[in-house]
DNA sequence: CAGGAACGCGGGAATAATTCCCGCGCCATG
DNA sequence: CATGGCGCGGGAATTATTCCCGCGTTCCTG
């Protein structure tokens, strides 16, 4: 028998944060050794009590999780994170990988894939919420790597001023072009980055920080 | 000693739902009789299972928790519902105890108080996340106000669907409206928030915590 | 309790936007 | 020099949006 594989939880709400810990620590193997609510907070504990396995809410206030993620990993190289989000996007996934997480899990996975994830971690291996992985290997066998270098110039060129809301009949005078030509464009751009709504299209520019909210 | 407290517990995540349950069975008064994660199967499980209490997250798939409360409240007046979100913004108290809750506990509250609020709103009294009670309390004397405050509650929940990017057509059967209907609700929404297209009416979402990008 | 105002809901009709399909010219690349 | 992507936009059909209207309900308020 080893000892337990020792956690630090990082969420902002109390609430999950409390829901977690009794539901890893019904785990014989699993402690949760040190808890923070922010991602500086995070730093300072995982420094101090070098946890096994961090458990790290995406959305914290201040710095974000991923950041948070990234100190810690380059503080520590073998350290090993579990990145949490509520989202469903699988843009939160990459960019917790590429930030140095070894996992993920998102909110349509149940309880007990959460203590199945930390075991794996914990062990030096990687989970990722099924359902994610096969949705970005889907998008990879797309080619579809950032979503927006399908575009050319000009239709993200488009999607930028739509994105900050201009209306059709606003860029086209802008860009010297037909509002039809715009239009055709708005219709292609939407179609390639799979968004239904211009308002949709919005909040993927929003969250790759091509605009600001 | 009472029989205990009867819960319904309502909210998408699995992870989370595990843990309030969790939280509040450690409480000997308190039982959850049941869940559901969506706003429909809380409909039902509320007449299947006639609770004392139902806690209900505001963000759900389908018909929101909005429209959930709604609905519970038309059919049973005297429901106790109890209303849970994460978001910090107090437009979503507001508009909570519109549709009929009892209660509102928000992000930051502790775990200790989702435990009396419960114990609060089964007795028959309301209770309000104090930070947010404050906040309200604060923002009326200042006559600070959101830009979100001039619209009613059934424009305010299109609003919230239209920013998340949902389209028209998507909406109508969801709030089981006509098409019609959303579109001159949208119409109007875009007037009073003084945005020309959905995507600056995502923005505007966005940069007030409503949704996330 | 009557009157008014705000809300929720949706039809009708005109207008505007979107979409699909098409063609043209350009220019780079194999 | 041909092939394919890009930029540009017209035509036509389809949808969406908008403005205006009415109806019923509810909730005050005088």
């Amino acid at each position: 028998m080893h000892a337990p594989t020792r956690i630090l939880l990082v969420d902002d709400h109390a609430v999950v944060r409390t829901g977690f810990k009794t539901l890893l620590e019904n785990q014989p193997d699993l402690r949760v050794v040190s808890e923070a609510e922010s991602g500086e907070q995070a730093c300072r504990q995982f420094v101090d009590h070098a946890p096994d396995v961090v458990i790290m809410d995406l959305s914290l206030p201040g710095i974000g999780g991923l950041e948070a993620i990234r100190r810690i990993v380059s503080r520590e190289a073998g350290a090993r994170v579990l990145a949490f989000s509520m989202h469903e996007d699988t843009i939160f996934v990459e960019q917790a990988l590429q930030a140095g997480a070894r996992g993920y899990i998102g909110k349509s996975s149940a309880p007990v894939d959460l203590v199945e994830a930390v075991r794996q971690i914990a062990n030096g291996n990687i989970y990722i919420d099924a359902e994610m992985a096969q949705r970005i290997a889907f998008q990879k066998t797309k080619g579809a790597d950032s979503p927006f270098q399908g575009l050319s110039t000009r239709e993200f060129e488009i999607f930028c001023l739509l994105a900050e809301g201009l209306s059709v009949n606003e860029i086209s005078p802008r860009l010297s072009l037909s509002s039809k030509t715009v239009a055709n464009y708005a219709t292609q751009i939407k179609a390639k980055l799979e968004v239904g709504t211009t308002a949709e299209l919005a909040r993927l520019a929003i969250r790759h920080g091509i605009v600001t909210a």
